[in-house]
DNA sequence: AAGGGAGCCTGGCGGC
DNA sequence: TGCCGCCAGGCTCCCT
């Protein structure tokens, strides 16, 4: 999925034509994404003003009037896209103009606006996605946003805070970045490309970067600047938008031509006199790309 | 009890 | 051209 980047460009694109509008049917064209639609959801949400957009991690969050938020996610192959009209003229015509692939268009936000009315559709082929509701007086106690740690954007991520989270921890790096528990946000891209820029191997244990006290080693403290650094870039950059997701406007993300090492196996290591082969090598079930001679 | 792996889904790609 | 296996941005659960 789309990781924190990619979903603060969603948050981002949608905002425009979400903030203020009116939600006159939320259109459910399946029982379920990953898992079913919080019970009576459409309902509830129907005829109720959108009052804001904001994120959690990889989270986006639509705050209704009403104390009700919407909770998304994207999971791994999720996308929003904007339409403008309102509902068809005929219950036929979504059906005509139906390619291939809006066989996957599982969610329709009908909104309507001041100017002109609007559709806010999510797309999701693999189905990993989700969509449920929560009281926004409650959202702090949501299972999937009560245990979240820092956001890696701002100063909330700092050497401390991840001191505490490494210390005696055998995972490796590339595991314990994964943690969502630990950063809130960070995928397999971008935890690749933060331990390239740090010098650091996926494969070190990550309590080797606190000492006996539990202060965090220098390169911890490099280590938060290179997550900090690396999401706030491909923030500016409108995600990476690889492979299925696209931004909500259509148009592609550039940070994806800007990886060091993510899904470049065998190509050179980009850092000055380097050039080894980028390897790939698998982690607890996933990809890691890394450089041999610049990451210890 | 922390860490590794399977499973959830569909589609795209390379190899034969 | 077609079929097959592998791979994909996430997350939870189960097993050791």
């Amino acid at each position: 999925m789309p990781e924190l980047p990619e979903v603060e460009t969603v948050r981002r694109g949608l905002a425009p034509t979400m903030e203020g509008a009116r939600l006159t049917r939320l259109e459910l064209r399946r029982e379920n994404l990953r898992f079913p639609f919080t019970p009576g959801m459409a309902d509830a949400l129907a005829g109720r003003q959108i009052e804001s957009l904001s994120r959690r991690a990889k989270y986006l969050l639509i705050h209704f009037e009403g104390g009700l938020t919407a909770i998304a996610h994207l999971g791994m192959s999720g996308s929003f896209r904007i339409e403008a009209g309102g509902e068809p003229a005929t219950p036929g015509e979504f059906h005509h103009a139906r390619s291939k692939d809006e066989k996957h268009d599982h969610v329709v936000f009908h909104l309507a606006r001041a100017n002109e009315p609007a559709r806010v559709i999510y797309n999701d082929p693999r189905r990993f996605g989700f969509l449920l509701l929560e009281e926004t007086a409650r959202l702090a106690d949501n299972p999937y946003l009560a245990s979240l740690g820092p956001e890696p954007t701002g100063n909330s991520l700092s050497a401390e805070v991840l001191a505490t989270a490494f210390a005696d921890k055998k995972a490796p790096l590339k595991a314990a970045l994964l943690d969502q528990t630990v950063i809130a946000g960070l995928g397999n891209i971008y935890v690749c490309e933060a331990l390239h820029r740090s010098g650091l191997s996926p494969k070190r244990a990550a309590g080797t970067l606190v000492d006996r006290k539990g202060r965090p080693k220098p390169q911890l403290g490099l280590l938060a600047e290179c997550v900090r650094d690396v999401i706030a870039e491909a923030i500016v950059a409108g995600g990476s938008s690889l492979r299925d997701h696209i931004q909500t406007d259509g148009s592609l993300g550039y940070f994806q031509h800007t990886f060091r090492v993510y899904d470049r196996e065998g190509e050179a290591c980009p850092n000055p006199g380097c050039g080894r082969p980028v390897e790939r090598i698998v982690q607890s079930g996933r990809s890691t790309f890394f450089c041999a001679a610049c990451q210890k």
